[in-house]
DNA sequence: GATGAATGAGGGTTCATTCAT
DNA sequence: CATGAATGAACCCTCATTCAT
């Protein structure tokens, strides 16, 4: 693999001035990309929007990656922002309440700029920036699994790693799916037909089921 | 948005000859994409590895998307062989079999070419094969929803195409993650009980429920 | 400078089939150079529309230029028969009525294809080809200059060369401009006045004059 | 038709830095083009020339045309700059003057750089600048047109227009024959003969004639 | 610090021409 | 002779990055 490009961000940017170019920095990539896509995305063009020169540029932001990076991480932020929120809110609830928060809030996530969204999803060749994304990805897991673990009593005897694991996936495709590829399922009515049904798959996985029937389907046939 | 670069195979590349090429380009281009990642894959550079020269590669693929595209096509291809066979066998099958044989055959299907698989998901800047995928994955939409629809009697009353789209999602977000992100899972054990976690999920989903909790679970609580 | 591509036709297209394959290269050529510009007419393309392979292109012409060449020529023999008709038809005409005729036929000549002409004139670098229509304008020349010599006595005394030069300077020029800048002079009523003038012009130039004003002006003022 | 490439500078290089550039990039333009033809006038050679990157090319023209397109607009201004001058001081001539310093003029007009002005007739293709070149004739003609209409007394009577564009066609053509294709007419002695020539013609066009046989060399033979 | 002109490696693509079949 | 797949030099152009001012 060749060298990759330095990644993060140049200085803590703490004095204003450097706080406002920054800011406007990553504000006219985030737009650019949006609005023209990651092709058209140079760092010529990107300072121009912001109103900087390419050289203030590259004083905050060693390479274009650390800039993109930089919108990803924002992105996230604000993503982590309305789950860390929401775990907050759920740790005494009972599990039902709780995944029916959390699918809600995974849908609402999705929606806070579903075009950047998109974009970083479908158009950003991830190179460096894995890393971050690992991490955002390692604090939802945890977050989640600190819950699952708390409430282990009204739950089946699970892994809860595995568990952890299946329902954050299922969870965060459903609500990627849904925000990306069927947006007319966003009205209002049928948003919480979709909350409704995951909510249960999830629950019904999670909690301690009378079922007989399900009991056995979770093992293979014998022999 | 800027013109897209044409996207479609030049030629039906019927004669042995010009099949050769093709294969070889293709090739050259997954191995590529596999061994030095997107950013390495230039024209140029996928002649030379398919032993072949740059003219030869516009003759039969009129941009470099176009080639991509072909990569990805016979990616899902080889996806869409497994899934529709597992489908056929499927058919008469009860669903708790059913499911469980889709998710093994969705993690199967993962792992066919894990590496390009990634690259294919993290580094490839969709542009204009975003159709061929959605044929894709319409079509794996189609097949598990008739399917569905042909066991309404063993499930509960869902919308089909609702169920359809969560199950699917569902499974394959897990598959996704497990080959891409936690390959420890794929040792020959620890998959059975991913898959049996995964079954015991849709499954108990899917089918009618005696529990009344879980009835109640779907409902958000009345006020 | 550079070694130049050959230029000549590569046999003498005598078999009949040969001819035919010439032929529709040449109009091929000519078509896609009216219809599609310069820079469109690839020799593969132009072998597509002769319904030729580019192979068969190569044996009866040695490079793209040769082709270009030959359109050429076969557009100046045109005008070239055009001319030398008029020029034998004229040899006994007094000099008003012999001009007339010449000016009318330049006319004609630059109608004959004018989009070609057109394409000719402005999009075809020339290299090559130089020769060829050096020697169709040393054609015209001479046929003219024979023309005028033969009718010295009713001319003013004049070098032939230099008199040839002149008129078949203008005659072209008004012709050329005409067809390709202002074809709404081309109408038959505007045509006729125009062709008027210019032969005014040029017969005024040649004729004996008794007018000494105009005798006056072709003399610098003394000193 | 195909989308054309851009044409105008990129900047107004105004800054002195870049003006020079700019500069230099045009004249190394000019200078391939005289010394080595159009064909071996790619960019990457240019800028070399110009002992420049080609990247600071693209930095002012937005393609290859647009410079090209610079280089002939020079050289019309250059061609302008002559012919202003000569109209201006032509205002208040009588014809015969007139027309006999414009005559002069068009010749020192071609012989400014005439390798440039032939490469320009006959190597580039034209294909974004016909309309520079248009805007130049009509200006050409205008300042022509207006300079007769001034003189209307000592003319016959004739439609300015079409005056204008006979004797414009004709100066031009004569002018330009003989610096491409008769540079040995341009010797001082012969310079002047063909200049008394070429005035006598234009003037005896123009001016009114007392000659009977001219004025009926105008009017078809009736019937 | 800020600026923006300059850089130049490298990318995608074309097309005249060749030659094995 | 005809074919058309193959060739590859060369072209135009972009853009992340640098550095003199």
């Amino acid at each position: 693999m060749a060298r990759k490009p330095p990644t993060k961000p140049r200085k803590n940017a703490s004095q204003e001035r450097s706080r406002a170019t920054v800011d406007a920095l990553v504000e006219a990539t985030a737009r650019i990309l949006v609005k023209e896509g990651f092709e058209k995305a140079s760092t010529n063009r990107i300072a121009e929007i912001a109103g900087v020169s390419v050289g203030s540029l590259y004083q905050y932001f060693p390479s274009k990656e650390a800039l993109v990076a930089a919108v990803i991480d924002r992105h996230n932020e604000e993503i982590m922002g309305l789950v860390r929120t929401a775990l907050l809110e759920v740790a005494n609830m009972p599990i039902e309440q709780a995944v029916r928060k959390l699918v809600t809030v995974a849908i609402e996530a999705h929606r806070i700029n579903p075009k950047l969204h998109r974009v970083l999803a479908e158009q950003i060749p991830r190179t460096g920036q894995l890393k971050d994304v690992e991490a955002f990805n390692r604090e939802v897991h945890t977050l989640v699994r600190t819950y699952l673990e708390s409430r282990r009593k009204e739950m089946r005897k699970i892994d809860p790693g595995l568990a952890t694991f299946i329902c954050v996936s299922t969870i965060e495709a459903v609500a990627h799916n849904t925000v990306l590829n069927h947006a007319e399922m966003l009205s209002e009515k049928r948003v919480k037909v979709l909350v409704d049904e995951t909510t249960r798959m999830v629950v019904g996985y999670l909690a301690v089921s009378s079922n007989p029937e399900l009991r056995a389907a979770a093992k293979p046939a014998p022999g």
